[in-house]
DNA sequence: GGAATATAAATCGCACACGATTTAATCGCA
DNA sequence: TGCGATTAAATCGTGTGCGATTTATATTCC
């Protein structure tokens, strides 16, 4: 008798899937703590958390934003950058001033020190590339594919709006 | 002349990379939130968060670990794990009881319900599968690219102990 | 123009992560 | 045997994430 293959990969678990899947997530949750210590250290001396570094690179790339399109560019909402821009600004790097044209929006720029961390910041992509222990080629090909998959994740989960 | 390779890829960003690596850091921290977000809904009927889903998935496969055996598996500490942990008592799927000939230690052990819930737990992997649009093929090689990240990211921290 | 609706942030509560410290138990070794 | 060193959990404080709600402003549409 051949194996049994399931058509359709929906439900049905209980063949040697569940492993693999687990990991997979897994995978992803692990090596998510494991950047974040990696990044710890890194961006300690720079007065930045992990989040915050990433907020900043968004504010790098185009100063100005609402609170909303950052979390369009990062995948977060209000209720996670509020707090974390406060912080932000009271470290210094942001200010957080009402959009003239319409004051539900919150336009986030640099301050002169905010600007100034990109400069001090110039070294880390470099360390982190380092601690990856990939050479170019396989951190690209590894971006794309874990993209990818959170793209198709994020479209499994039914809109909010 | 021909396009400058470093031979070492220490510092020295400037180029193109630091787009790029900024990217594969990004992109498992946006890919570890997306997980978040399916997992959420599917395992809220069962009473787990995801980090407690993994717990349970350890508790199944061995139970009676220590916290320490448990953080070792899932890279995590006791600073993580003891509070989680109560939450999992409080629940009634485990039950924490003091190693009787090392008391030092905290053995975890699955309640009936815990146990149980392994059934109810069931139709979870296939859920997340059809969310990752992904074919087992490239989930499997998808988990070993991570995996192997993750322990060169590991490796790259100098040792806590 | 004004009430109902929609939208943008902010607020609140809960559950992780984790550095740093504390508490309790065991081990090592003279 | 006993005491300093080591180890295992737990505790504490800070910073995310996020569901749910609230507040303030803008839009819609009659």
């Amino acid at each position: 008798m051949k194996k049994k293959r399931e058509t359709s990969t929906k439900g049905s678990p209980g063949n040697g899937l569940a492993v693999l899947d687990h990991s997979l997530c897994f995978a992803v949750y692990s090596a998510g703590l494991a950047f974040n210590r990696v990044y710890k250290p890194i961006l300690e001396p720079l007065g930045l958390t992990y989040p915050q570094y990433l907020v900043m690179v968004a504010l790098w790339e185009a100063e100005g934003q609402s609170v909303s399109e950052l979390g369009e560019h990062l995948f977060l909402e209000s209720n996670t950058l509020t707090p974390l821009l406060k912080r932000l600004e009271g470290a210094g790097f942001v200010s957080r001033t009402r959009d003239k044209t319409d004051e539900r929006q919150v336009r986030i720029s640099l301050t002169d020190n905010g600007r100034g961390l990109l400069a001090e910041a110039a070294c880390v992509p470099g360390q982190i590339l380092e601690a990856t222990g990939l050479t170019v080629e396989q951190l690209s090909q590894l971006q794309q594919s874990i993209s990818s998959l959170r793209d198709n994740l994020r479209a499994a989960v039914p809109e909010k709006a």
